[in-house]
DNA sequence: TTTAAAAGCTGACATATATCATAGTTTCAG
DNA sequence: CTGAAACTATGATATATGTCAGCTTTTAAA
């Protein structure tokens, strides 16, 4: 698969509308779009920026997060193959809310906003798609409010592995297959790092983790969701 | 102002799309709405249901709200005049994952998914101004889980404070023209109901709120906003 | 008007979580 | 290979917040 059929099948897979968009629109799509390199740990764009348009994760996870104002970063989503980036910064036409920073080494194709535009006015059909997937994302949105407010620590961290088993799979020996430092994945839960650090040992002493180097993985994944549902 | 026009002002309103709909669109909708009042206390939808179409609210303010497994209800959202409820579970084709339980007597009006989806379908504009309004919301769903998980209970019960002076404003001697119970308060930033008067209490000592029979008052705007933003 | 229920309030106490300090361990650039 | 920096780990302690219990005041229904 050459590369400019697989950027096209980030936005088909994020937008769910390959019969939504026409040949046409695609064409334009990839005639626009520009490929980018980036370094683990560097950073794709950042909060209060304008963007120019919107990033198709094609290879590795960007996590998106935003400084509060005591200085702690919150990773508010990680996005992954097939994620489009920026879209309601480009669609609402304001400046991002988040930044994006490489989690591992990646590729993301650059989609410039007046395509997206576009095509939004344009084909209907691929906006009605666009807002349902919005729509969907809003309501993902309230449940991690309420996760937030009325969860324990312990029971966000739980929830946070299995999701992590749930999105990015497991290696044979059922490792997680992406791995985040403790920092990151406190940044996730919203928790310091050090109360990070000692829950995961906890969850591995208790034998609902294991470890194998710097590899994470679950144990026993019933008693992790059992605690994440708060039994 | 007849309950027609106003009705269609709500929806006008809330999609900011007047030059988007059709007359005919707009008679449709005026068609098929059902008009119903809602006594204080009442539920207007439940967490779950299936929701044969939205809800826009003509008169009063609602509390949008999820139990969470710990048997709290979190409040997600107010509705107020002019807002339209349920207009994401239509367009995601989803249950409801909120319940709305009105605050104050309410009255609201009902319109079927079929004429929204119907507008939806033919009107790209009024498609791509839900969109932009949905993309806008998401980002402030955003803020909010930085806010739940970074800020203190004290930082967040402040900052409920102006938002309510903010959206509801104040009478002529400053008391807050929406009234919520202590208990509402806490579900809004999700904590104890008794830690919620505690810091209110707290609060009027410092001189930051004052109150008057069951109304409350912002007293120091800007000490409120300090310790709001952390300061 | 009476009275039960709901809302508001306060104290005592338990506990989860943050913070600070220190040290071992891994990673990686030079 | 080596040293500095980043990451992981753990203890001690402080603090914010939740929980339980009892009480008063307000609200609303009979």
């Amino acid at each position: 698969m050459d590369s400019e059929s697989r950027c096209e099948n980030c936005i088909i897979r994020q937008f769910n509308s390959l019969r939504a968009m026409s040949k046409d629109e695609l064409k334009q799509v990839s005639d626009t779009k520009i490929t980018r390199k980036i370094k683990k740990g560097d950073s794709i764009f950042e909060e209060g920026e304008k963007l120019k348009g919107v990033y198709c994760v094609r290879d590795g996870v960007s996590k998106l997060s935003k400084l509060s104002a005591n200085g702690k970063d919150q990773i508010v989503k990680l996005a992954t193959k097939g994620e489009v980036m920026g879209q309601r910064s480009v669609i609402a036409e304001e400046s991002a809310n988040l930044s994006a920073v490489a989690v591992n080494d990646m590729e993301v194709c650059f989609i410039p906003k007046e395509a997206i535009v576009n095509t939004l006015h344009k084909n209907p059909d691929f906006t009605f798609e666009v807002l349902r997937l919005m729509a969907h994302d809003l309501r993902e949105a309230d449940d991690v409010i309420v996760n937030m407010s009325q969860k324990t620590v312990k029971q966000r961290i739980a929830e946070a592995f299995l999701y992590l088993k749930k999105n990015y799979g497991e290696d044979k020996n059922g490792y997680l297959s992406l791995t985040l430092s403790r920092e990151d994945i406190a940044n996730v839960v919203g928790t310091a790092t050090e109360s990070c650090i000692r829950i995961i040992s906890e969850f591995k002493k208790k034998g609902m983790l294991k470890s194998s180097g710097k590899k994470l993985g679950i144990a026993d994944e019933k008693k992790l969701q059992d605690l994440a549902d708060g039994f």
